[in-house]
DNA sequence: CTTGCTATACCGACCGGTTGGTATGTATAG
DNA sequence: CTATACATACCAACCGGTCGGTATAGCAAG
């Protein structure tokens, strides 16, 4: 309500850091954090210095608003992690990963996960950053693994493999293929890579044994 | 025989670039391309900025020639892509990660994978790291790729998989699984990660028919 | 409704330091 | 004597960050 009115003239401290989180992210996903310029991001989003330095302390502190800010949601948005679970997890996983395969744009295999960039230029340079970065690593992997061990009560995934070593695999295959195909810039290597990986999905189904009733 | 003769007071322009390449190799594996300091290089290898520009004309062309001369043989030999292949290749790759796994240095665990980390920060940025990072790693690829091929030729890999797609994902599995461990700072993911990918391997042997002969 | 005060939001010139790169000079090997 | 292999002093551009100042919103008093 005290925020929502209709004054879009002049000063809103909220737009003008959400326009800062906004062209900083872009900024850094294209150049990484360290080469990110703040001049670029201020010119971007078309806001002063002085601004700037008013909302943040300085430039560490805007780098880990993105990441708990824009980054993190898009991530757990993108992966399904925010979807209410349904069905069996392995055919669920499957469909996402189908979904993401289907959807990439040129922009994303060229410049790879937002989520990995930082995790890999910063996890070494900025405890803070590695912190923030890893806490949505968790949130991610801990719901894949949730999922599988459900699947595994409900007896749609095999019961003599380890859900939670299963999903650090899965994310580290996802963002690995990531990585590779921005390398390669290819998005029919990160297509091909999601498609073996969903196969091995598959083989965590349980094997029908002769006499068996479900 | 011409270069190593006994001297070393003095100049030797193949010692000098070599001390350069070796310092640049580890600030740009410790801070990365971009933030690497030329000075800090300069003073690391003791070699004055006079000489690093006589043997290269700018930092790019630094970055590419440790690309080339120090990462390229690194990786290759760290994966035994240089070693002659022998055996099933499903054990032969099981047994390198294994070795791999059982030989991490904190320091390994921490900084990541040299390649993989020019590779996320260099490849949407600069079109001669993108080649001489992917060169490698399609090298690395096609050696997995060749070796399973040999296997399913030999009996001891499935032929109902695609060789190359299954190298591809082998690599990025890899690749990923270093890139978690790095944000997440543990050796315990990094061969978790290691055993999952190994027993996908497994998964590659051919099942055994009913009455069927080898 | 007006006035006056204060805290917030924002502006932009400026700072010291570092960056990659260059120009000039010199020592040495052949 | 010449070409190579350095060394050093220097430069403009850019970096993140600071600082004094200003405009505005919100509120309280009259």
């Amino acid at each position: 309500m005290a925020k929502t009115m209709v004054k879009r003239r002049g000063r809103d401290p909220d737009i003008t850091r959400d326009r800062l989180l906004q062209a900083a992210f872009e900024e850094i996903y294209r150049r990484g954090f360290q080469a990110a310029s703040l001049d670029t991001i201020l010119a971007k989003a078309g806001v002063s210095k002085g601004a700037l330095y008013h909302h943040f302390p300085d430039k560490a502190s805007l780098g880990y608003a993105v990441v708990d800010e824009v980054v993190k949601g898009l991530l757990l948005e993108r992966w399904g992690v925010l979807e209410a679970p349904t069905g069996d997890p392995v055919t669920a996983l499957q469909r996402i990963l189908h979904r993401r395969a289907t959807s990439l744009t040129t922009r994303e295999v060229e410049l790879g996960c937002p989520l990995n960039n930082l995790a890999q230029e910063m996890s070494p340079l900025d405890q803070r950053f590695r912190r923030g970065v890893n806490a949505t690593y968790d949130i991610w992997t801990a719901a894949v693994a949730k999922d599988l061990a459900r699947g595994q009560a409900e007896g749609t995934v095999r019961k003599n493999v380890d859900a939670r070593k299963i999903a650090g695999f899965v994310v580290a295959s996802i963002e690995g293929s990531f990585g590779l195909a921005k390398g390669a810039q290819s998005g029919a290597m990160l297509r091909s890579n999601l498609e073996v990986l969903s196969s091995f999905l598959e083989s965590l189904r349980p094997t029908p044994k002769k006499g068996r009733r479900t």
